[in-house]
DNA sequence: CCTACCGATCGGTAGG
DNA sequence: CCTACCGATCGGTAGG
């Protein structure tokens, strides 16, 4: 038997697809990228990129659900133990996230909830910043956590600080993610001024 | 004598253009918000924006000078003393001019240099972001800020906090600039755990 | 000559 | 994976 002929060439899996159109979106805005520039930066046509996705929302989707799917998997690891333990397990977690999948989570971080699909991800991280200020609160409880400031706002600046990585951090760039989630979870923890 | 008769009528002032104009950009997007869509927003047509500014990109560096201006004056605010006085006082203010000016400093921290003017503002932000290093460094020779952390990565982390505040914080939502302020400077100087 | 607009339309490009 | 298209909308400008 002869193999089956192939129908077109080999060109892009949905993979590569995803980065690059990733790229582009947070290069130019999602918004602001047409299907047409996605093809030339893939240097295929159009309607080839409508052959591995239905629509310009289902590669939006794809993205934004690897970054949310990375980031409920960090809580999942940190099941036990004290509660400032949970919170620091969860805090490096994010920051190995962020770092490892980087353009998805930047992505995931500009979303505005303009459509259905932005909304749902915008709802997916509502729910991941609510159990981290229960766990700031459960820290607050046992005496780990400072009870001086409000849990709700302590978990937003917690949050702020590592979602801001996206604006600079950069794999290439001689800091390792290692290092990054030190220097942060230092600062974080025990302040500028220095140790307690 | 009567009174001239008005042609065309009163209308918007260039401020009240750049208010709705920037709180569009920052619903849908600068480059997905069309002229028309402000032109709707506003209650007039096209044609009369453009009697206020020559172009859309005229009313984007209108509203990230703004915020830019707000800015650097903080630095000229915190004149001389100790470092690490000088530092809190540029955080502070720093909050102080999110919180009043919160649409046009979302604006700029969302610019991702694609255009003439976006890369101007960028090199300005990043004028600001040096100063503040420098200040860091400073804080770290006189020995009030730690020397574990690179001061890099420490200005980084503080103003990635502290821009973050544009994602969540909301002047009507019952917490006052000012307890913003002190919540987000105990965190930052003090640390999570507690005071030293 | 000014300020503050309007109704209509230009040449090109969008996602599908 | 391509060619050949669609209904609609883009930023910007004309005369009055």
């Amino acid at each position: 038997m002869t193999a089956p002929a192939r129908r077109g060439r080999p060109g892009h899996s949905l993979d590569s697809l995803l980065d690059t159109a990733v790229a582009v979106f947070i290069e130019r805005g999602y918004e602001a990228t047409s299907m047409d520039t996605l093809a030339e930066r893939l240097g295929v046509t159009k309607s080839a990129i409508y052959h591995h996705v239905r629509s310009k929302t289902e590669l939006l989707e794809l993205a934004l659900d690897r970054a949310l799917d990375g980031l409920f998997a960090v809580l999942d690891d940190a099941g036990s133990g004290p509660a400032v333990d949970r919170l620091e397990t969860v805090v490096r977690g994010s920051v190995r996230v962020l770092t490892s999948e980087l353009p998805f989570v930047t992505l995931l971080l500009r979303v505005r909830g303009n459509s259905e699909v932005e909304s749902r991800a915008l709802q997916r991280r509502r729910e991941f910043d609510r159990v981290v200020t229960e766990l700031v609160r459960a820290c607050v409880a046992e005496g780990s956590v400072r009870p001086d400031v409000d849990p709700a706002l302590t978990s937003r600046l917690l949050f702020g600080t590592v979602n801001s990585l996206t604006e600079w951090y950069r794999p290439d760039g001689g800091l390792s993610a290692d290092d990054l989630a030190d220097g942060l979870v230092t600062t974080l923890f025990s302040g500028l001024r220095g140790t307690p």
